[in-house]
DNA sequence: GTTCCTGCAAATCCTTTGCAAGTTC
DNA sequence: GAACTTGCAAAGGATTTGCAGGAAC
């Protein structure tokens, strides 16, 4: 990540807590600027752990809270996987769905304007309004696919 | 739905059964028939409860575990949402995603061999093996689209 | 008889909420 | 000091599992 990156991020989270009159405090401090830290696309409990090695005190409530205002605020993304979400920056990101690989658990982005085209003229055909899409390709990664029936990795 | 269908599907289920030494039941029977003749999407617990109309006696954990089987015969497929999953007919019916209306619960379907087409492509590009997707689209069908602020009706 | 099923209650897993104590403004 | 935060423990909701009793083969 770029050096001075999550500057503007920052700034946009204390103007969401002024505008909101909510308060600044030394956890959401930290939880925030781990998370900014981070390229992957993290759990809570990932997260929560990142948190903890600075500040041990910090409960995983208080990092399910933070993440709740990050979203609010445009911060980040919540993306809702089958037994639990992780979070991705969102802030001047474009949009982009994902591929999940059931082996290693990797995540990768893509987009296709086409796709989202498609989309927006099947719903216009039906009078429907999309207010939001998941689109997760599950599936094996170059590498995991490489690698023969060997065991699965973690998951 | 058509008279008489669902036969072949029985047929399927008793193949299933048969080869995998497991035994039929009251149970599995009446659960299976009262799965195959809906035509909406269904939770488990829309299931249990039609399913109860008929056997008071019969438990949500059956119900639970009969729907694996289901789907492990290849005969229903689940729809992995937010909260809860949803069962739909799989067999022999083409590939499809979603639209979920976020205001009524309504789910409408649609497939498009386009979007299909180019979700292969970028998988190719990327050496990445499809196994499966989920693509839902969130938002307002038509008709609560049209009535507007008024509220929301169930979930 | 053996093996598989069933229903209940208990256990899980992730996430949210109640609450008393601590902070921020 | 009022209002907001925090961390813990408890609550929630969906789904799974342990187990003893009951069917199916």
């Amino acid at each position: 990540m770029k050096v001075g990156a999550g500057r503007e991020e920052k700034e946009v989270f204390a103007a969401y807590i002024a505008k909101n009159r909510l308060k600044r405090s030394g956890q959401r401090e930290v939880i925030l600027d781990t998370f900014l830290r981070q390229e992957r696309h993290l759990s809570v409990d990932d997260l929560h752990q990142l948190v903890q090695k600075r500040r041990p005190e910090i409960g995983r409530t208080t990092v399910y809270r933070t993440l709740k205002l990050l979203q609010a605020a445009g911060l980040a993304q919540e993306l809702a996987l089958d037994g639990q979400s992780r979070f991705e920056r969102e802030y001047k990101r474009a949009h982009h769905d994902h591929f999940i690989c059931k082996s290693c658990g990797d995540i990768l982005e893509f987009s296709n304007p086409e796709i989202e085209r498609i989309q927006d003229e099947i719903a216009a055909g039906i009078g429907f309004v999309i207010e939001g899409h998941r689109h997760q390709i599950f599936g094996l990664c170059r590498r995991c696919a490489a690698r023969p029936p060997r065991e699965a990795a973690r998951r």
